[in-house]
RNA sequence: GUGGGCGUAGCUCAGCUGGUAGAGCACCCGGUUGUGGUCCGGGAUGUCGCGGGUUCGAGCCCCGUCGCUCACCCCA
């Protein structure tokens, strides 16, 4: 609530506390591991970049880099914008770092928040999270598939199953040409209003994702880049589906995709999520032919995509699915006055550090409060720490679910839990 | 940038045709000495988003403003 001098967060931001945070966290974790476990490592890049690296590399007909971008000047004097997608940086830094140097493909992936300056709604906010994976240097329409599978895999270890998958591909840069001349003459004769005839004139594939009906009935039978792809590029992508085949990964192939980001090219993905309200896409990626000469960089080509976290956890909810019991300790320890309390410490301290989760009940709370207090928690066991327990050197350890009790020295209290933890 | 909906305790909300606020959940304490989940008793919490107007009187009406939210646009 708004009170008077409240400090409120900046209009249309996601932030995750607990409970909620548990959820965030899962969902990052699971999107991560896959790209983990196919060798692709972190980079840890800056939130805010030269303004320069995304007008060139995202391209200024783009919405994201024509209205939504958060630039300032710095003391400097320098252009600064505050990161809109991960891609051009990604390029940056591995054209600044000479990681196209060693051994190729470079694969790496990120995760963090970024920034757009739209009109808040549901799923869409102007600070996200996203985590994603680059794989520059190697055209090969098996990496394409990979890199498709890992996002899949991320999406199917959150529990996700309501989504599905759409592919296309935007050919090589003379098939695009070819099919642009075509798309441009069948649109100028199309009933438009002057908005969408602006908007066809920067990208006129835009279209194809218009959701009004009167423009997708005049765009039904427009000409389709599928259609005009070059040899190479229709066997690449040809290619590409016949592993995810392979992999078991489900897909469509959407003539009609559209993706807000203007370096796209050949293989283009898109996750979509049924639950979501009209911000569905959960994820997407392709490759980009193009992006890192024009970054100054070597002609190399690369495949990545973006996953939004928050959106991900707002499908897991619509989906029912829960992460809580990741988080409930293994103990509770609960100390009876001040002279166990650094017993509660030290042995905390110690069982920690073979990794087991392990709460301590502060303040001067009676037992029964506290006993609360560990229910709450969810933890698996508690034990109460008072000066008989210290001086014998034995406590009784309470297993929550059930209630019994059984006796155990505290020397084999780390043994005994870590037999009976599940991690 | 354009449009719709909504702003009452930490959360979810109730508050009849205007008479100066309530419930449930959560939280804290207790129900005789050191063991939770049920039950019972007790307690704290709101300038009813903010400002102005109408009125004897406004959470309820009017105007403005800010915020949240959903959709368009765009996208993760």
């Amino acid at each position: 609530m708004s009170k008077k001098n409240q400090i409120q967060a900046p209009k249309g931001v996601s932030e995750y506390v607990p409970p909620h945070s548990r959820k965030f966290e899962s969902v990052r974790e699971a999107l991560l591991a896959p790209a983990r476990s196919a060798g692709y490592e972190l980079i840890e890049l800056p939130v805010f970049e030269d303004t320069e690296l995304f007008t060139r590399g995202v391209g200024e007909s783009t919405d994201v880099v024509s209205k939504e971008m958060y630039t300032f000047e710095d003391r400097g004097g320098r252009s600064i914008t505050l990161r809109p997608e991960g891609t051009a940086g990604v390029m940056r830094a591995v054209i600044e770092h000479g990681l196209d140097r060693g051994q190729l493909p470079a694969k790496l992936y990120y995760s963090g928040a970024f920034f757009r300056a739209e009109r808040p709604q549901a799923g869409r906010y102007r600070q996200f999270y996203q985590v994603g994976i680059e794989a520059i240097g190697t055209q090969d329409s098996a990496l394409d598939a990979e890199v498709i599978a890992i996002a899949d895999a991320g999406f199917k270890s959150i529990g996700l199953q309501k989504y599905r998958l759409e592919i296309t591909s935007l050919g090589d840069a003379q098939s695009r040409a070819k099919h642009r001349v075509d798309l441009v003459a069948y649109i100028e004769k199309l009933d438009l209003d002057d908005a969408t005839k602006t908007r066809a004139t920067i990208n006129p594939l835009r279209l194809f994702d218009d959701k009004r009906e009167e423009v997708k009935k005049q765009m039904a039978t427009a000409p389709l880049l599928l259609d005009y792809l070059s040899e190479k590029s229709r066997k690449d992508f040809e290619e590409v589906q016949k592993h995810l085949k392979a992999l078991g990964v489900e897909f469509t192939v959407n003539p009609r995709m559209v993706r807000g980001l203007d370096y796209y090219t050949g293989t283009t993905f898109e996750f979509v999520h049924d639950l979501l309200g009209a911000q569905s896409g959960i994820g997407g990626g392709g490759r980009y032919d193009g992006l890192m000469a024009e970054l100054g960089g070597q002609e190399l080509s690369g495949i990545g995509f973006g996953l939004g976290i928050d959106r991900c956890v707002l499908a897991a909810e619509a989906e029912g699915i829960s992460f809580d019991q990741e988080f409930t300790s293994d103990l509770f320890i609960i100390p009876l006055g001040d002279e166990s309390k650094t017993s509660a410490l030290t042995i905390a301290q110690q069982l920690r550090s073979s990794g087991l989760r392990v709460e301590i009940s502060f303040g001067d709370r009676a037992l029964k409060g506290s006993m609360k207090a560990a229910d709450k928690s969810g933890a698996a066991y508690v034990i109460v720490l008072g000066e008989s327990e210290i001086s014998s050197g034995t406590v009784e350890l309470k297993e929550m679910s059930t209630g019994k009790t059984s006796s155990v020295t505290l020397a084999s209290l780390q043994k005994h839990l870590l037999s009976v933890s599940s991690k």
